[in-house]
DNA sequence: CACTGTTTTCGTCACTGGACGACTTTCGCC
DNA sequence: GGCGAAAGTCGTCCAGTGACGAAAACAGTG
């Protein structure tokens, strides 16, 4: 036994600068962290050997931290999905405070750098792939709020009436929101467009929004108030 | 061994109705068929297991017309992804007949008819999501081929100067684009909206983006021609 | 109805992948 | 320096999982 152990210890460092033996929240946060990244690049179905190695651990441990792979999925979900948005950034673009076009482009450069990340992007289309409702919750919840504030403040800046309908509202911000989501998906998922250009691209996105809204309304709103079937040449 | 044939036979009617042994070509179509289904389901690490019992066929079979799973999936890949667009619908949007708005809208409204489905939604991010440079080629040729005529188009029609670099010509048809392929993306993979709002959705889309062509044009073309400093309130 | 070539299945092999019991190593503390 | 509890590993189980050789079931023909 003794000769054993002198030999693995002799072929195996170990980790020479670290300690071995880490305490109970650390080893767990660190796996935790391992497994986010691990699981956005080799999808949900990643398999745990393959995460245990990149941690350095074997693949027993990860059984001491967490009852089964799916209670670990849960985990990476939570920590990775819903908690990076920060209700902040909508407190500080519903202040009028500065142009509307400027207050919208860094809201949404900041949901881009945070949120809309290559990490956050893959794991939320895996687990939308797969049955796992998270995509919706977080539609329902997050992206659902940041809709209503984004129509709602954008409108009263730019005094324009909105559709009476909530749905109807949401589909106007989802023109800015879609386009805006779907560049980050070409950036990180497809990996075609560059990110330097992507900030660019919001601001883009923003001022077109912006010089369409008053059109939005009137198309969207049409069902609950005047009818639109002339065409509308107005700001041609 | 009669008698065990007999029994076999006796506790298995094995398809009543239709022919058991099917000719070639029939049964290497029915096969890719269930396969672009499936695959669309379960993703690219679906069991041929359950493939061919979705096919009402043993497992062994689909050896017989594919040499192996990734074969099996390239030609899901060519006859699902590359094969539903038709340039036909460019054509027809690009001749000057009707307004400018109906013609866009009707382009989208088949684009998402025939390829935004479920099924091809579905593959597209599962092969993006993998290693699979499908996405990158179909964005490569097919969506750089969409933007560029509807860009120019749309320009031509308004009488609209577009900026001089054609990937600045693009990023503004992506706002149109990407907000109906998210669209897409919401209704058939996250599940949220309902398909049939999706068709008014893609009518309030366009009506967006042509009101906001001429901001856009001023926003992007900025670092090619004018400065675009100067808040643009003409089409309020 | 037997003959023949094609279609289809059975059974199996080599390997994967989540889970876990039993054991070993580490490390702070006295 | 050795003791006890917590951290960590080894080896294994068993339900899959792609692949395939060989034998059976079928359908058209004489």
């Amino acid at each position: 036994m003794r000769a054993k152990s002198d030999n693995l210890r002799a072929t195996r460092p170990k980790r020479p600068g670290g300690r071995r033996h880490l305490p109970y929240d650390e080893r767990r946060a660190q796996i935790l962290d391992k497994a986010i990244e691990f699981f956005s690049e080799y999808g949900l179905t990643g398999q745990t050997r393959h995460l245990a190695a990149a941690c350095g651990v074997s693949q027993r441990l990860l059984y001491r931290y967490f009852p089964n792979k799916a209670a670990l999925l849960d985990d990476v979900y939570r920590e990775a999905i819903a908690k990076p948005f920060d209700e902040g950034w909508l407190d500080t673009f519903r202040q009028p405070d500065g142009p509307l076009r400027d207050r919208l482009t860094a809201f949404y450069t900041r949901y881009a750098d945070t949120v809309l990340t290559r990490r956050w992007l893959r794991l939320f289309l895996y687990s939308s792939l797969g049955d796992n409702p998270m995509a919706r919750v977080y539609d329902d919840t997050v992206v659902r709020h940041i809709l209503d504030v984004v129509i709602e403040t954008a409108a009263r800046d730019l005094d324009l009436p909105l559709p009476r309908r909530a749905a109807d509202r949401r589909r106007l911000a989802w023109s800015l929101h879609g386009a805006v989501v779907m560049s980050g998906v070409r950036v990180h998922v497809y990996g075609i467009s560059s990110e330097t250009l992507w900030r660019r691209e919001i601001a883009v996105f923003v001022d077109g929004f912006i010089a369409a809204l008053p059109a939005l309304c009137a198309s969207a709103g049409a069902t609950a108030s005047a009818p639109p079937k002339q065409r509308r040449r107005t700001s041609l």
